[in-house]
DNA sequence: AAATGTGAAGAGGTTCACAGCG
DNA sequence: CGCTGTGAACCTCTTCACATTT
């Protein structure tokens, strides 16, 4: 599955999640007013989690966007990595779950700056399907297909649903047309190739740091 | 920051979330009674994320847990991965934030069959400190450093605070003496050096998503 | 002088191919 | 014969060093 945008340009999963952390590092200095920042400045404002050298190597790969002896322009970097991350458009988001993680989801993503577009939201308990939440009514994840194709359908599919259902509901959003998926049940999705599915794992992240306290005794 | 356990071993970032992957599918398959599995069995367990190469590199790097011509024991393989990972042991967990996100973490993790305790909850809306969730009560977290001594401490600490906030309170759980935390929200955080922090970064999932959406029209 | 851009070197994870055992 | 275990080849990402440009 090809991931690039600029003919000739490929990025990758190393790649992106850097390119999203200079973005937001951006929008924060370019509140405070900063307009030029070096490839070592961005670098602290990354709280080093990178090193200058690999930030003008991701940076150069995408053309000619600094100038030596100055640094980058921050506005120009902006709208460069905001076009290339798809971040300058809105997406319509569906979320399936509207249990605590469903609601914190929607939440934080109706805050955000970001135009992430809460469109729909599933879920199948009898007391949460009919809810309303910000002029949004929750559908029963029976609806689903009904409701997507009603709604002018939606980009992305947040699984906010119990390990057991994830790969039902995983198969029935695939197939109602939904080509990303993020999934936050601790299950291996399997998905049509045409499917681009990422997993937020937290007993998997939690395992990573009770493996580093283990080790370090 | 050395990640090991078996004198000699070295894991790495990339090694530990697989391990996991393998540790959850035994469990799955440990209940379906099966045995043994093969290097090839165990992958299609995984939905193929992983190659059988990849599979027994992994495993053999942990000494000879596999016998040849028959497969490996799936009890004897699962508790070695239990114990490599940390997940044969207790782990006291401290959740920063008591909002939507805050409470699906804490009853995602008590549901779990990994021995995650949530051992303390913090807030700070009035609303919320004082509120009882499983016996626990929410204390204010202005009392985060009295409640952590008097209760004995805990190992990992949960971020779910708005941004603007997780600074702050990250640096206060290290000084704490919490060496792992997890956290959710979107900033790069300075913690010391010999503080273990992972970040689940949601906006950055999805701009993933959006890029590789974008980059496939 | 200052900071980018980049070919080359380096490091490290993955895949291959097959030897080694049961 | 079947499947693991593994050295070597491979490949990809990272780092280095410095030429290049303003």
């Amino acid at each position: 599955m090809a991931m690039q945008r600029i003919p000739g340009v490929r990025l990758n999963e190393f790649n992106v999640p850097r390119l999203f952390l200079y973005h937001r590092a951006l929008v924060e200095v370019s509140k405070a007013g900063v307009s030029v920042v070096t490839s070592e400045s961005l670098a602290e404002l990354c709280a080093n989690d990178v090193t200058p050298t690999q930030i003008r190597k991701d940076l150069s790969q995408l053309g000619t966007l600094g100038r030596r002896g100055r640094g980058y322009e921050v506005a120009g970097l902006l709208e460069m990595l905001a076009r290339l991350l798809g971040l300058d458009q809105d997406w319509r988001i569906a979320i399936l779950g509207f249990g605590y993680l469903g609601h914190a989801l929607a939440t934080f993503l109706s805050y955000r700056e970001e135009r992430f577009r809460i469109a729909a939201l599933f879920d199948l308990a009898p007391d949460v399907v009919g809810q309303t939440w910000n002029d949004l009514t929750v559908r029963h994840i029976d609806d689903l297909e009904a409701t997507l194709r009603e709604q002018g359908g939606v980009d992305i599919a947040v699984l906010a649903v119990p390990s057991r259902a994830a790969q039902e509901v995983a198969g029935r959003v695939a197939a109602a047309g939904v080509d990303a998926i993020l999934n936050f049940a601790p299950v291996a999705l399997r998905v049509p190739e045409q499917v681009f599915a990422r997993n937020i794992d937290l007993a998997g992240e939690l395992s990573i740091l009770t493996h580093y306290l283990t080790g370090s005794e």
